[in-house]
DNA sequence: GCGGACGGCGAGAGCGCTCTCATGTGACCC
DNA sequence: GGGTCACATGAGAGCGCTCTCGCCGTCCGC
């Protein structure tokens, strides 16, 4: 087992074949310009030996390495408590796998691994880098951009607006808000309040606005800041109800807040969604089809931003050297759930 | 910024240092054998240049990539239901990054995807492998040991007993249930229930084990197979409970399961614990302390899998050679948590 | 004070690949 | 039928690094 065999060279599918180290080249890289016998001959030494190109010696001379980083910011804080961040990983590596990409996962936690992160990026292992980072104060985005790797980014990034050359994905936050708020006001809803995320994320403070957006005509601002987690959701609604009692309506920031703030309204008697409607947000199913009721929420498609993300890089690194590109932001638009929380 | 400055090789850097490449080399990689004075002149032109060794070339020479890929089978199934995964990746990487290795992430979905891997593999891109493969039948670990690629699974493979030198970590996934089981029946619970996972997978047959271990003295066995998640778990309580409604305690294969155990038990006005005892199992936090009432449970330290699993691999990495590796699987303990459930 | 051992350093080969460029071969045109 | 061109193929350089080897200077032992 430990008697690994050596790998066979392009020299060895070369002799093999008859021909030269060129022109096995070739083949292996699509064939063209070769001559149909020529091609057969070789792709049958390929096969045979079981050649397989060395990936360091090709990088060494493309300077490609077919390979991209995904770097998550902090995981503690939230990346595992959801499944957001595996969905958005999953429909990364769908479309990587499809370009015979790899994926290279780089998670972070505080400082120190900054500068270790920089330095992989610096050191030229990957063609370009995904990058999700929630808070706005995070000088990792910087280092990165620093480090001349193309990237894309995942959520809009707090400083997006000063420096145009940005490109990042991001759900249509403030819309899907402004959806979910227009459908409580709708039902004659007429205190509406909100349950917001950290609002040091880009996507929080969205989803704020866009609550403020519709709210801000209409009714009072009700607005109490919690951290997309179930327990800030109960702490928050507490807070809310004790605050103002009369409440008629509850837009959560995500549907793990809105699982609290549902527990919450059980215990203290109640009725969703006669008595105070319900509305969430991302639709993670898991969660949105299991509370007590059904909760209506406002769907993003999370592996479709993974998706787009992954291509978005990926066509940047095939135009390297156009420049010309844009950059800015795609926005993927949000559809609103019903189910019977609102 | 597509101005990629040509990175400086370590050629630039001797020639600034006034000595050979073959020196910088030595002080890049530890400096050892060479005197004082000129390391320091080393060091001082690699920072002034930035240099940062070229991987590929390094890999080219060395045949090693300070890289292991983390191989995933059928995320769909549950990877990203439940935060497992998660917690895994997040240990492996720590323990890789301590390490200087990089984490591929190859993520599979059925048999196409099984071809890529093993290619991918044998392509010598990585170091070893860490594999996780939930299902008894899938071919994909044969395909992995057949690429001679060190490798350390994650969870006991189904076949593992028929081949001695594989290597695995898992939780104690029998004694667990053991436990869980045995807390039951010192409650006084006669007619203890399994809801066992898909049985195909050997954490769900190993639970199950455990169970008839110990109920196979006392009661009587009675299992329902369902599939580690809350809606089949609803699915199988209400089975359960048509087919016998007297039973006393239900010992859940994981806490999700046991999660839509509870909503049946609500939903048919059943007390937990007083008419039903229920107990789950992993401690996924987010779950088992949010169910009504707050789940007890089997706790399985996930990520620290992860990080062993790293060690495990790395540590044979390091040996390569010295074969006479052991082999055998790693089975970490698991811990009762009790909470209001049982 | 001289021979040998030893340790620091440089020269140079070569890892496996791609890519340019030269060369060879056949088709095609007048 | 000869010249031209297009295109298929081969030869060879070189990507940036490591590592072996040999040289040389230093230090020790006798």
């Amino acid at each position: 087992m430990s008697e690994t065999a050596p790998r066979p060279t392009l020299e060895a599918v070369a002799a093999r074949a008859g021909v030269s180290r060129a022109t096995v080249s070739r083949v292996v890289n699509g064939g063209d310009g070769v001559r149909e016998p020529l091609v057969e001959r070789v792709r049958q030494a390929v096969d045979e030996l079981g050649y397989v190109p060395n990936q360091a010696a090709r990088s060494l001379v493309t300077r490609r390495h077919d390979a991209v980083a995904v770097i998550i910011a902090e995981p503690e804080t939230r990346v595992f408590a959801d499944p957001f961040f595996a969905l958005q990983l999953r429909g990364i590596s769908k479309e990587l796998t499809a370009h015979d990409n790899q994926l290279v996962l780089l998670l972070t936690e505080g400082r120190d691994d900054h500068a270790r992160v920089a330095r992989y990026l610096a050191g030229g292992h990957v063609d370009g880098a995904l990058v999700f980072s929630l808070h706005l104060d995070d000088p990792l985005p910087g280092l990165i951009q620093g480090a001349g790797v193309p990237t894309v980014f995942g959520g809009r990034p707090g400083w997006s607006d000063g420096t145009p050359d940005v490109v990042y994905v991001d759900s249509d936050n403030r819309g899907g808000a402004r959806e979910a708020v227009r459908l409580l006001a709708g039902l004659g809803r007429t205190r509406i309040a909100h349950i917001s995320g950290p609002l040091d994320q880009t996507s929080a403070a969205d989803r704020l606005d866009g609550y403020r957006q519709v709210v801000g005509d209409t009714g009072p601002l009700l607005v109490v800041e919690s951290d997309f987690t179930p327990g800030g959701g109960e702490r928050a609604m507490r807070e809310l109800l004790d605050r103002c009692p009369d409440v008629d309506a509850v837009f959560a920031a995500n549907d793990l807040t809105a699982s609290g703030v549902l527990r919450v309204l059980r215990e203290r008697g109640r009725r969703v969604p006669e008595d105070v409607a319900v509305v969430g947000f991302d639709d993670m199913l898991p969660v949105a089809e299991q509370t007590d009721p059904p909760l209506t929420t406002v769907r993003q498609d999370i592996e479709e931003m993974g998706r787009i993300m992954a291509r978005l890089l990926l066509r940047r690194l095939d135009r390297r050297g156009d420049d010309g590109e844009p950059g800015g932001g795609v926005v993927l638009p949000t559809t609103l759930v019903r189910r019977a929380s609102a």
